[in-house]
DNA sequence: AATTCGCCCTGTCGGC
DNA sequence: TGCCGACAGGGCGAAT
């Protein structure tokens, strides 16, 4: 599921190869998946725009437009990838330098395929999201950080600085479990159930703790950690379990660098113990219950 | 007021 | 082989 360092991969290399470029027109395909608006005044407010920058905020991206700014959210399965030009394209095969080569991971347009930005010079950028769990929608101008999504969104965990962070926002009273508030993005945006597992394994946290019974020393080990495991997922550009992937159709390789996600059954990699895997805040979890203990030191 | 629950959705997988 | 239920889960609105 892209998480903060899947978005910020695809803002990243989006950014370079459609910066200063100029839409088209903007199909819609699943009118379900637009908040706010009906589609026909979506894409008449996108066709003829140029794209100024492409941001990310928690997960959410946002594409800066000279009149609007469009926000994508991926949900669980969505995509964005830049397709191949129209005429070099046959579904199954894409043309290159060397001639023609298997598109791996390279989905042409599809049923899946929901959205497209047709841009000038003929690429486009595709959106593709098999569980439909995507958002999109458009804010005026550059008002996006008033949208109600965005303004309830908390402190970018990549930028915050901890200690004050820490005495201003953390809910030092509460009893939910630490994993809830991990993924709380009015908490921390950005961080899903990849990372905040990985976080907690990493700061040997029992995912189901009592927010109020853990220490100052380790609320600092753990944002420590939430910000290490983040910064790992955007060097191996994105952790693909199923469906995520970069722009240019590939894979992240972070999936490998993982501890405990999708490893519940296997040896914790400290210790050796058998890692669980449980539900904690409504969500799969893996936790090694020898590393992390429910009582903290 | 704080937290949890149910729902949206479809591809994949295990069991029979 | 094929059917069917379980499962994956981000975020919102309803329920507790």
């Amino acid at each position: 599921m892209p998480e903060l360092p899947e978005v910020e991969t695809i803002v990243r290399m989006l950014m370079p190869r459609v910066g200063g470029k100029r839409i088209v027109t903007a199909e819609l395909r699943l009118g379900r998946l637009l908040l706010g608006m009906n589609p026909q005044n979506f894409s008449a407010k996108l066709a003829g725009q140029k794209i100024l920058h492409v941001r990310r905020r928690g997960k959410y991206i946002l594409v800066e437009l000279e009149n609007v700014t469009l926000i994508v959210h991926l949900g669980m399965t969505g995509q964005l990838t830049f397709s191949p030009i129209a005429p070099e394209e046959d579904g199954t095969f894409i043309r290159t330098v060397t001639g023609l080569q298997k598109a791996r991971g390279v989905h042409p347009v599809d049923k899946h395929t929901h959205f497209i930005l047709h841009l000038e010079g003929g690429e486009r950028i595709l959106f593709r999201d098999p569980r439909t769990f995507g958002k999109l929608f458009l804010v005026d101008g550059q008002e996006w950080p008033k949208h109600p999504r965005i303004r309830i969104l908390g402190e970018e965990p990549l930028t915050l600085r901890i200690p004050s962070f820490l005495s201003k926002h953390y809910p030092i009273e509460s009893a939910r479990s630490i994993k809830s508030l991990l993924l709380d993005q009015t908490f921390l945006a950005g961080v899903g159930n990849i990372y905040a597992d990985e976080a907690l394994f990493r700061s040997e946290i029992h995912p189901a703790q009592s927010v109020r019974k853990i220490p100052e020393r380790m609320r600092i080990q753990l944002l420590k950690a939430v910000q290490q495991v983040l910064t790992l997922g955007i060097k191996n550009s994105g952790t693909t379990f199923s469906d995520y992937r970069k722009p240019d159709g590939t894979k992240g390789s972070n999936a490998s660098r993982l501890k405990v996600y999708g490893r519940g059954g296997q040896p914790c990699l400290k210790c050796g113990a058998t890692l669980v895997k449980t539900v904690v805040a409504q969500r799969g979890t893996v936790f090694c219950p020898n590393c992390q203990g429910r009582k903290p030191k």
